[in-house]
RNA sequence: CGGGGCGUAGCUCAGUUUGGUAGAGCGCUUGCUUUGGGAGCAAGAAGUCGUCGGUUCAAAUCCGGCCGCCCCGACCA
């Protein structure tokens, strides 16, 4: 290799374009080069292939035990509802009718050209359930009777579908999976503090597991989830700096009691509604993941997320060494999975394929497994591995001896996954900025301007600024910059300065404003 | 639903203007060489050119209908 191919392949990277050349390519090549999913051939829809997949069940798996924890039981309804029941919410339709399937056929026949066309028309449309709240709540109308009956704490991890109009794997696609939390309680407090205690469960996870920094607030009215009376989010920042809504955790008041008829006899003998709230996070979370800390070399996966933990890659040679290496390895793996790690085996994968030592490199690389260990003969004498570590570069390796490494195997993926979230906090505060006056808030905001074809440079951040409250001021801001409110932060810890509880002035009207919002560009 | 574009091998695309019997790169399979690393050489498999119809001796190419997808806008976890 002469110097400029040195100097070629030293700037390659395993993905192309990079996150700075196009953003928005970068995202799909990532979920393609690690295997994550794939366009399906129906419109909109997404296949999530098993390494994908294999994530979203560790997602389910650590939530599931936190809703458990906090008292709530797993059921199931159904996907279809019943046009009517939908109707009952007067701003619940309102949100959600213009994306809805609809089903209003239940057979095929053959049509006069041979092609099978629907027939046998329902008296009463069915929808796909866009969200549950409505068909759930009909059940609670028949399971909730007295105060006894309350709290009732019920969670679905099911599929829904929003008929978008444009779609990105992950992010928002028609068909998505996740869970959804239905609870009803006997007074607006309880409600009020379900919302908060799940919130706060979406915040943990989303800092504790995926190490994406989350900022926990209030959605202004016109970000509202319809039908809701507060609904309270959890935003992270990506590494275009733009914000990714990333759960929801909704306080639905009385509304939904009142049009499903959730009714209660309370201790004083009153027959009253129920108060109720909804929760939910999606596979959008996996997005949330791929654009928090991939790099132009593929996904990075935080250790208690990952499928796998640790990939063995044995070097094999025709020299006689291959059965002993192997072997080796084996009982390295062995080694490995009697540890522990956030209550789970540590999970090591022995790559044995029979492909070209490069090739599995870099398949692994792009997948975003945390840590690659090389074994060949002459580690195998010396007794230690060849440690790489996909939060350092691809070629930063380190020989470590091979006791030394099963024995501290944990603490270096404990180490790996603070890391992770070290570096998401100091991207997020690298680009967040307490802004005062409409110039610095159009200027922080505009997008550079680039010549026709060419994507729009990474630009903006996260601003606290104060905001009047006024609806037709934030769509006003969102038609000039792009920019909406994202949230009302709950804490002020994340606010440079820590100065966003006290009262000012509307950054674009001046009119005045009891606290700080964040403002950002939007997913 | 408005405005643009595209359907040719598993993938990315050339070929269409000027009809003449199907191409490239990557990927895949096999062999040899190489290899503490996304290598090289050689051979091979693979496409009724989206679909239906028309014009023609002859259609991927020209004409018409239909279907599908992508991009830009409004909508959005």
């Amino acid at each position: 290799m002469n110097q400029k191919q040195q100097a070629t392949a030293k700037a390659r990277t395993a993905i192309s374009p990079t996150r700075e050349e196009n953003y928005a390519e970068w995202y799909q090549q990532v979920i393609k080069a690690a295997d994550l999913a794939e366009n399906s051939s129906v419109r909109g829809c997404m296949v999530i292939k098993p390494w994908g997949f294999a994530i979203w069940e560790n997602i389910q798996r650590v939530l599931n035990s936190k809703f458990k924890a906090t008292g709530h039981r797993n059921a199931y309804f159904p996907l279809f509802i019943p046009l009517s029941y939908l109707q009952a919410e007067a701003d619940h339709v309102e949100g959600f009718a213009k994306e809805c399937a609809v089903v209003t056929h239940h057979r095929l026949a053959p049509g006069p050209d041979g092609k099978l066309v629907p027939t046998g028309e329902l008296e009463e449309p069915l929808i796909v359930r866009p969200t549950s709240e409505t068909i759930i709540g009909v059940s609670f109308a028949k399971w909730v009777e007295s105060w006894r009956d309350l709290p009732l704490l019920i969670n679905q991890w099911a599929n829904v579908v929003r008929w978008e109009m444009r779609t990105r794997l992950f992010l928002r696609t028609t068909e998505f999976l996740w869970q959804e939390g239905h609870t009803a309680h006997a007074t607006a407090d309880e409600a009020v503090a379900e919302t908060m205690t799940m919130l706060d469960v979406y915040a943990d996870f989303a800092e504790n597991w995926m190490a994406m920094p989350v900022i926990r607030g209030e959605k202004t009215d016109g970000e509202r989830f319809p039908g809701a009376v507060d609904t309270y989010c959890i935003e992270a920042m990506m590494q275009d700096r733009k914000a990714l809504q990333a759960g929801t955790s909704h306080f639905l008041g009385q509304n939904f009691a009142k049009s499903s008829g959730i009714q209660f006899t309370a201790q004083d003998g009153v027959l009253q509604h129920a108060w109720t709230t909804s929760w939910g996070v999606s596979t959008r979370l996996i997005g949330g993941l791929i654009m928090t800390h991939a790099d132009d070399d593929g996904l990075v996966l935080p250790p208690k997320l990952a499928p796998a933990h640790i990939v063995i890659l044995p070097i094999l040679r025709d020299d006689g060494s291959k059965d002993a290496v192997l072997t080796w390895c084996r009982a390295l793996k062995a080694d490995l999975e009697k540890h522990v790690y956030d209550g789970q085996c540590v999970q090591v994968e022995l790559d044995d394929r029979d492909l070209r030592g490069g090739d599995k490199t870099w398949q692994w690389v792009k997948r975003g497994i945390p840590l690659r260990v090389e074994v060949g003969p002459r580690d195998m004498e010396a007794g230690v591995v060849t440690l790489f570590r996909r939060d350092r570069g691809v070629k930063d390796k380190q020989a470590v001896a091979r006791d030394e490494f099963v024995g501290e195997v944990v603490a270096l993926l404990d180490e790996m996954q603070a890391g992770l979230l070290d570096r998401a906090r100091a991207f997020r505060s690298a680009h967040t900025r307490v802004i005062n006056t409409k110039a610095e808030f159009e200027s922080y905001f505009a997008a550079p301007a680039v010549a026709e074809g060419v994507p729009t440079p990474i630009h903006g951040g996260f601003a606290w600024s104060h905001f009047c409250g006024d609806p037709a001021v934030e769509e006003e801001i969102k038609d000039a910059l792009g920019v909406t409110v994202r949230c009302i932060p709950i804490d002020d810890a994340d606010c440079p300065g820590g100065a966003g509880g006290t009262p000012g002035e509307c950054v674009w009207t001046g009119r005045p404003s009891p606290r700080r919002v964040v403002f950002a560009k939007a997913y």
